[in-house]
DNA sequence: ACAAAAATATACCAATCGGTATATAATCAT
DNA sequence: ATGATTATATACCGATTGGTATATTTTTGT
């Protein structure tokens, strides 16, 4: 890993919480130079602009989620065990969640669909990625008979996303984790009482 | 009504929709100037900066919002029509939503979090303002005996929010209707089977 | 260790930001 | 209709924005 390459992660995993928190186009060079220590000149020689920083730090916040989702994804014994974990992780993680300016895809949608359009098909790739990723736990639950043959996996999968979306959303505005809590127990109903066989 | 009142609302008629969909932050004075062709003089001899014009501007587009939910609400026979009709309202008016930015309290609230501290209470009084109105319903129509006296109204409201947040959210980042419909459906089946006695 | 190459710092740029002082034009009350 | 007042337009301000050319320092491969 050459100087370069090292300062390029030093750069991205310095501003990465603050693009976050503060919102993507309200951080400016200024503030991605105090926050890393660094010059103008030491950022632009890595980045060919602004843009390109925010791409790589949307990236690079994505791949932490990524890991934390799969991660619980890949916990428990069966599909069904593997979904309650998932759900678990976000209700443990709520006080990181808020620390680090909330759900990382809800806020880059938001900024993609306004005015940062060069990040919507990333943001839109990850949320199909993370869709995709449920359904596929749902259908290997219906396969080893833990989950009804007969519910539609797609739908569920969108229920839960936008339920954890509107969660994070009211929780975060309303500063009480009551409304994550209230999203992530009908997720759980969902997966003990609707779904299992 | 004076000729300064007149400008005034005309300038945050303009206005209103284009904060919404480009952000607020995002939409600078040019932008403001240009979309009323008014100059930079009649604006300040208006309002005494932005930020007063950002939060007329949204109150305004809460008002039509308010009016919209509240008309829907107001209708059917009794309390179960009124909620089947606001969903009903959600799912007519996609197209709309669409072209006018997108849940004008969802935008604000992400802005509200990240930089535009100042709209922040707003933005909790009427998410708070909806839920209480949506809690309303249900209890009448519990009182009614329409729903089961079971059945928690608030947790009842807040997942209706969330689910209609969250699939604003996706349906306008994936740009289909389809997560949005999947969101109402979802709420129709809580007002028509878990709800209902 | 040393020269070539790469990375970082300094100093600057034009453009735009929100905002204001002042001049001009339009409205209003008498 | 006219004078007082209010509203709008013009021209400017300093500060900050993203970005760049160049100088200086620090890594590199030999």
């Amino acid at each position: 890993m050459s100087k370069a390459e090292k300062t390029k992660q030093f750069i991205i995993e310095k501003t990465a919480p603050l693009f976050n928190t503060k919102g993507y186009a309200a951080t400016s060079l200024s503030d991605i130079t105090a926050i890393t220590g660094l010059t103008k000149g030491s950022i632009y020689g890595n980045f060919s602009n602004k843009d390109e920083v925010i791409i790589e730090a949307f990236k690079y916040n994505v791949s932490l989620l990524r890991k934390k989702i799969g991660g619980a994804l890949n916990q428990g014994d069966n599909p069904k065990e593997a979904l309650l974990s998932f759900v678990a992780f976000y209700r443990n993680h709520w006080e990181y969640l808020v620390q680090t300016g909330g759900c990382v895809l809800l806020n880059a949608a938001t900024e993609a669909d306004d005015h940062l359009f060069f990040l919507k098909e990333s943001v839109q790739h990850n949320f199909k990625a993370w869709e995709d990723r449920l359904v596929e736990v749902i259908k290997a639950g219906q396969a080893q008979g833990y989950f009804k043959p007969e519910i539609a996996a797609d739908d569920l999968a969108a229920l839960m996303i936008m339920l954890i979306e509107g969660g994070v959303l009211l929780s975060r505005t309303l500063a009480t984790k009551r409304y994550l809590d209230v999203a992530l127990d009908q997720i759980e109903r969902m997966i003990t009482d609707e779904m299992s066989s």
